[in-house]
DNA sequence: AAAATCAATCGTTCATTTGCGATATACAAT
DNA sequence: ATTGTATATCGCAAATGAACGATTGATTTT
């Protein structure tokens, strides 16, 4: 079983959009909701291998999933680990510093 | 100038947020709002010169900003940045996937 | 069965990140 | 002036990440 503390969980998640294409294919995927991985290529300038690797490192943090459906894969924000995210992000933010002189 | 895309922005907040280490070091400085370097090499068990470049690169990104008081230096959250940072991760979540089916 | 299509995976190269000990810097105290 | 203290910076080695072309695998179409 693998721990994973707070610290970690949040670096992960980090790591995850911590490149501009990932960005950029979650954005799409928030847009249009699901897509197909040769949407995505024609979007984005960067070889058909490239893509599909950030496409991996999202699945792999959980982000992303994607339905097999011959001959195409269509990718869909996966919505639990997305509001998970959404939530670890937010109470990292939310606690304000206590101001002291 | 830097002209850089808003990918590129939060990709880059999200990079400084991406090591175990450097969201510990934010939640500490978050909860004592500012503390001294050496606070901090004897709350996590790295070296004194891996603390110091995580520092660097918080400071680099521009969440964190460090006052020099002799012969220490005090580190504080950059609330500006903190702000801003906080309000991008908040609306690239925001922005519900529409659902088809 | 052969050809075509779509996307993952492999293998390689190059760049960046991480962690550390050693050293340098800046200032304070003696 | 010397010593001590706190922290940054340097230089290195190992690990990881990024990008790409080529290949493979799965499925459809012909």
């Amino acid at each position: 079983m693998t721990y994973t503390t707070r610290e970690e969980e949040i670096a992960r998640y980090a790591k995850a959009l911590s490149h501009p294409v990932r960005i950029r294919i979650l954005s799409f995927l928030e847009k249009q909701s699901c897509c197909f991985t040769g949407k995505l290529t024609e979007e984005i300038p960067m070889a058909q291998s490239t893509i599909s690797q950030h496409l991996k490192e999202l699945k792999d943090a959980g982000l992303i999933q994607g339905d097999v459906l011959p001959p195409r894969i269509k990718y869909c924000i996966n919505q639990k680990a997305w509001e998970e995210a959404k939530k670890i992000f937010s109470a990292f933010f939310e606690q304000e510093p206590i101001v002291t002189k």
